[in-house]
DNA sequence: CATTTAATTCTATAATACTGGAAATATGGA
DNA sequence: TCCATATTTCCAGTATTATAGAATTAAATG
């Protein structure tokens, strides 16, 4: 991923309404989910709800499909992937010890704990 | 890390300028360069510099310290590691399918491919 | 204290982005 | 065809952000 896709992306997510429905879709899994649910569920403006998905899907981040009357969309998680991966690209100057924990933390993120069964002493 | 620290954080990285100095800050190290050396090494003006770099501060993801008439500047891993941790949070609805792809990339970053790649032999 | 160097803050202008009402497009069904 | 539903596009007003010149603060040194 370049810089001008990579600040796309940023870009995209920087903004509260656009975070919450990308994490929404993010959460809802490859199935997707209709841009009129995604309004009530958000509580938000079709228009406007319109419009952000429109800046997502222009970086590259959801993608859509019609079915029937519903436009459904989902998650890009490969663009996603593409652009924590440019963040920390060339990183810490080789310095593991810097960005070690970083990586670890991202591979113990919640979705995947499940199945890493990395028992990391759940305080439950 | 919250969604309004996330998207301050975002939305300082989505923009030409800053995610430069942000990138270069990462591959510098802790040791941190000071604002003019920023400034000649990216070419841009010193007080526009100036200014990113306080969108960058007050988003956490770099920090700053006087060392005589310089001020240096370094990026602040944690807060980078905490953002991207708050975007892959939750995420695949459980299914490590679709997201363990994004944490081996992840944990793959040139960054750390170094250790990783020599396993215990000669870590230090 | 005056000078030099480093960096920031002030300020105005230009550019860009956000929002929401109204109109338009697309689909499925009676 | 006519209608209801789903979503988008258009548009204008408002707000936010970016840029760069000029002035200012801060530190070191003679």
């Amino acid at each position: 991923m370049d810089s001008k896709s990579a600040i796309a992306c940023l870009s995209a997510l920087a903004h509260d309404g656009r975070l919450s429905v990308f994490r929404l879709l993010v959460q809802a899994g490859p199935g997707g989910i209709p841009a009129g649910e995604i309004a009530r569920r958000l509580d938000v403006l079709r228009n406007t709800l319109s419009a952000n998905l429109n800046v997502l899907s222009h970086a590259g981040l959801i993608a859509s499909r019609r079915e029937g009357r519903s436009i459904l969309y989902r998650a890009e998680y490969g663009a996603m992937r593409d652009m924590l991966a440019f963040l920390v690209e060339d990183c810490c100057a080789g310095s593991s010890e810097i960005c070690a924990p970083l990586t670890e933390v991202l591979s113990r993120a919640a979705c995947c704990a499940a199945d890493k069964a990395k028992p990391l002493e759940s305080a439950q």
